[in-house]
DNA sequence: AGTTAACCGAGACGGTACGTCGTGTCTTAGA
DNA sequence: TCTAAGACACGACGTACCGTCTCGGTTAACT
């Protein structure tokens, strides 16, 4: 998937979009070695300086790779970030493929859930470059569009799988949008972690989880 | 009102015990028209060519002033853009200041209010710097301190009055903490807004509101 | 001839001994259209405007260069204007290559070079980039070094060796130092130039070689 | 004098050539004690940092003053310097007043002098400023008429007086131009030192006065 | 003795240029 | 043909000084 994922945005932009620019770059013969030092550097630098002071040139210099090989298979800082982030937490979120833990108790199911999320995003490690990709992609539309698509949305239906279930099980309302009370439970949290006003602690989580879950009850 | 960076002030008074910082310029004899012509050119270049393009120089040359002289007065192209906003939103929000409508029907009230401001953060000249202030403050939390001071927290404080006032009628639950139902309530708002990510409609408000205030109900 | 500033390739060759020092430029991947466009641009603009008003901006955007270029090879405005104006004499000053005129009579032999030299340093052209050598070299040593091993002395030469052919003709002492003659013979007309203080005329030339020649004459 | 030396310049250049401009200042009313702290200062600052990075501002600031007092009274950093190093000599240079030594042997008054002149070039602290008023004089005509009327030209006259001396005793060539002659002894002398081409030694001036009085021999 | 017009220290101002950094493109040499 | 390396034209950065222009606050000199 790593290669594919790599290839999308440069073929996207280049050959989708604008009818012919350019020629594009012959993939059969891109350096994997290369492809992985940038995609390790993004991620090292941008923790160590932040996205606004990340360049292109630093990227290249710590990769030990011409600058010319990043801008020919990526179209912005963003784009190699989004894949460097894509590619490390493909690893990791495997255990989201399975889908969120269903023991029947819908409340202590989504806390363990965002407890698990709220350290995630009191990792400097995670945070650094998700924060960069939601300022670029705040700033980017385009941007925006693949960060969604790649990151948030397989986040947010595992979520919603889960409220179906409980939905099923009548423990929430009939008639509820799913995908809806998904953006109504996480809103809040992503908001304070964004805006950094307010903590982001367990208790913020329960309190979510219960105040969202009043909201989501079949209706007396 | 009149404010310039509210960092000035502070570094005035600290002056004494920290032994470096440049000796702060004296606000006494700065140039009233300077900075009303600053402040201006920020608020149109923003709108004309976004925050990422927007450049000191040009701030400059469009006010017909010195580059020193914005570098004297504030820290970061940010910060010029926060007094910008701030200046041009303060004479509007005077309307704020007489608090929401309240007509006994919170319902209808809080959507009253929310339609408004979907119409505001749909109007590009509102839009453009409020959302170059809102990437800025992801990236800097000092200026995101500022920037939820000065335009946040007003805002959020008139809907927590609403609420106070629904809550001493019996209409929502008495135990409910109101900074955090206002939370509850925007953030989904503000989330769509930042990230484009779904429509910002009235219909969206209407069920937000519904979705709130199902949350807030007393407990049965 | 394509001599770059004579410093550069001092520091390459020092590179390893001194562990800083910016890693010096490639000069293989120079690129000889910029070079000769920014040469041609400090000639034009040091007549124009004059060496205190010459800055690096104005022959970078005369040349249609980028100001890195210019700081890429050259240390200083004086070390560029310095390549310029040995390019440009240097083609010119292939006559002096062949020595002085000796016809046997040398007080017409130095009255003839010298009246040419009172042209030059009477042609604008010549005058305003050499003046400002001059000034720049007696501010600092660094540069006065090379202004005289590019400028001065292969010109001195010539003299001293039309002086030795006339000292072994016996028309000068023989215990002269021919050197240190030139230098005296010279002097007057180069302290005469700089300071404007005084005509640069053909008769104070001849006054010059009339007095200098009675310096120089085989002793009694 | 030194009142009189300061304004001279400013009514000069503001009151004798343009016809109107900006009323002069009123003299009678100038700060002696701020006068005195700007010569000292600048004679400071230039044997410190060198002519070229000297700064009006600095000497505003080292003198305690404020910018305008210094454009109020001085054209030019230059004339600044030339009133500073003038009141510094004009104290020394008492004794040049009374002439040369004359002892009746020229060559041996003439080595004594140089000697004595060449201690003073290679005392930084006169080196310094007047360096940097050659420099400034070669590249402003205006400004090194000014210096050579008040610092060169009596000076040449007190060896003038000696050459004549010697003239009316038979010593050298009755028909001499003395101006010239004297401008024939002193230029290698200068030359060396503005350019530091040779060393600035007391042999050097021997070698000098040697060669200058075969030139200025009586003919045979 | 009080008024007043100037100089004075201070430093903000509109500018120009500095020397540096990063951009995205282009060129060269090597695998 | 892709790659590492990096020179290139360009644009913006944040800083340093320029010379001009207010500000109060002293100071003389003249009412």
């Amino acid at each position: 998937m790593a290669t594919t994922s790599a290839k999308t945005p440069a073929a996207k932009t280049s050959a989708a979009k604008t009818p012919a620019t350019k020629t594009p770059p012959d993939a059969s013969r891109r350096s994997e070695r290369s492809r992985r030092a940038i995609l390790r550097a993004s991620m090292e630098l941008v923790g160590e300086v932040g996205y606004n002071k990340l360049t292109i040139e630093a990227i290249a210099s710590r990769a030990g790779v011409g600058k010319q090989t990043i801008y020919r298979w990526w179209p912005s800082k963003a784009a190699v970030l989004l894949d460097a982030f894509t590619q490390t937490t493909d690893e990791a979120q495997e255990e989201y493929a399975q889908g969120l833990p269903d023991t029947g108790d819908l409340a202590a199911d989504l806390r363990q859930v965002l407890h698990a999320t709220v350290d995630e995003f009191t990792d400097p490690a995670f945070e650094a470059p998700y924060r960069a990709l939601a300022i670029a992609g705040a700033a980017d539309a385009e941007l925006a569009a693949q960060f969604y698509e790649r990151l948030s949305e397989p986040g947010q239906q595992v979520y919603e799988r889960r409220l179906r279930s409980a939905q099923e099980a009548g423990q929430i309302d009939p008639d509820l949008d799913l995908a809806f009370a998904v953006e109504f439970l996480l809103s809040p949290f992503q908001q304070r972690w964004l805006t950094r006003y307010g903590e982001l602690s367990y208790e913020f989580a329960d309190r979510l989880v219960d105040m969202a879950l009043r909201a989501f009850a079949p209706r007396g």
